[in-house]
DNA sequence: TTAACATAGTTGCATATGCAACTAATTTTT
DNA sequence: AAAAATTAGTTGCATATGCAACTATGTTAA
């Protein structure tokens, strides 16, 4: 028998790679079908649909960007007619985020291509693969977590 | 027995935040080190260290990216004294990049934290379940590609 | 009540990225 | 040989991102 080099696995390179991947194709996926929404975008508008009217804060913080990058997001998609912002009245550092109706409109109408991608792309992935992976992945954050606080970042 | 709604896993977006967590973990870390150096960068160097003078096509090509991107990534890096071009002598449209004495210092310096990086962050994960997950990764790739054609970005 | 601190958001400067249009050089076709 | 097509790389315009420094507002402490 002869001497097997089992050398671990570097997962690191591969999620990267991955991600890099799916965002391409989420961006052309869309742009073949003429709809002009981000991956970020996107995201902004299915938190906002779930619950409408959040404090930019609270924005950043769910969908893990610092306060800057999100005032910028907001404000391209401010631009595009997509939601618009509103001060709190009771405390004017805030603002709270809405969908506008174009920004429905285009949640709408995006959301089950999003679906359908998500579903295409883990294609041929065997159920308890997908556990397995989301486990890791549950993991590898857990694992950076530990070490830093990324909240800081928000 | 009450029904038991299996809904499947949703990957993407899990693979999306992780990749997300990663470069906020490299990017600190490095920093915390006084290294100045993207992760974007060091893959850069990694290639040039494998194999020094390559096109810059092909550095596009085995990082994917789009020449766009890599041109830019390059003149960064050239005004960081980390690499250098070189017009080749048989074909005038052609650069060559080469790892400059300070690139292959930084690369010396900066590929242990990296190695350091990935074990770390893979840790807590069952040596199948990588195996697993690595499998995962390439299905959703291969899924992509049957779709769309990545390299056409190159 | 004023000073010190904390919080929400913005802005300048920097990186990375892509598409479309472009230049320059090379190869293929006619 | 000249025209047409291809290839390598760059540039303008656009998106997304982060840090540090900043403004404005609100809260807490002296």
């Amino acid at each position: 028998m002869s001497h097997l080099k089992l050398e671990t696995i570097s997962l690191i390179p591969w999620v990267g790679k991955t991600a890099k991947f799916i965002d391409y194709y989420i961006s052309d996926y869309m742009k073949d079908r003429g709809i002009d929404l981000s991956k970020e975008q996107f995201i902004v508008l299915k938190y906002l649909h779930e619950k409408d009217g959040l404090k930019q804060n609270d924005l950043a913080f769910i969908t893990n960007r610092s306060k800057t990058a999100l005032t910028r997001l907001i404000h391209t998609m401010e631009k595009k007619h997509l939601v618009y912002r509103k001060i709190s009245e009771k405390d004017l550092r805030i603002n709270h985020v809405y969908l506008s109706p174009k920004g429905r409109a285009v949640w709408e109408k995006s959301y089950p291509h999003f679906l359908k991608i998500i579903k295409e792309l883990q294609r041929g992935i065997p159920e308890e693969d997908l556990i397995t992976v989301q486990k890791a992945m549950e993991q590898i954050q857990q694992n950076i977590n530990k070490k830093t606080n990324v909240n800081q970042k928000l």
